[in-house]
DNA sequence: GCGCTGACTGTCA
DNA sequence: ATGACAGCCAGCG
């Protein structure tokens, strides 16, 4: 694993309950601003369970995806932590 | 080292 | 606003 996996899983797990941050966000904070899409590959394949993932959201303001229980679980986490759009 | 894949993003028509 | 295109990056065979 490299270092900037490491770092993005960091961010992520940080991500305060009922916020929500955006992949490119995730990426900037993780040291890499343009790395938005490894953020995403790294989520889809190497989920990792102590990581809120379901808190990382696309930049359009849709969820993406989720690798957990489908994007309807998603969308259920958020709203149920106060994340209402 | 090369090429493919994917929960992405920004720009243009 | 919607769809198509290109650019970018890390992980894996």
């Amino acid at each position: 694993m490299s270092e900037f996996s490491n770092k993005v899983r960091c961010v992520v797990k940080n991500i305060p309950k009922g916020e929500v941050l955006t992949y490119k966000e995730v990426a900037k904070k993780s040291g890499n601003p343009k790395a938005a899409r490894a953020v995403a590959q790294i989520m889809a394949k190497n989920f990792d369970p102590t990581i809120p993932c379901h808190r990382v959201i696309r930049s359009d303001g849709k969820l993406g995806g989720y690798n957990r229980g489908g994007i309807v679980a998603k969308r259920a986490i958020l709203q149920g932590e106060g994340y209402c759009k």
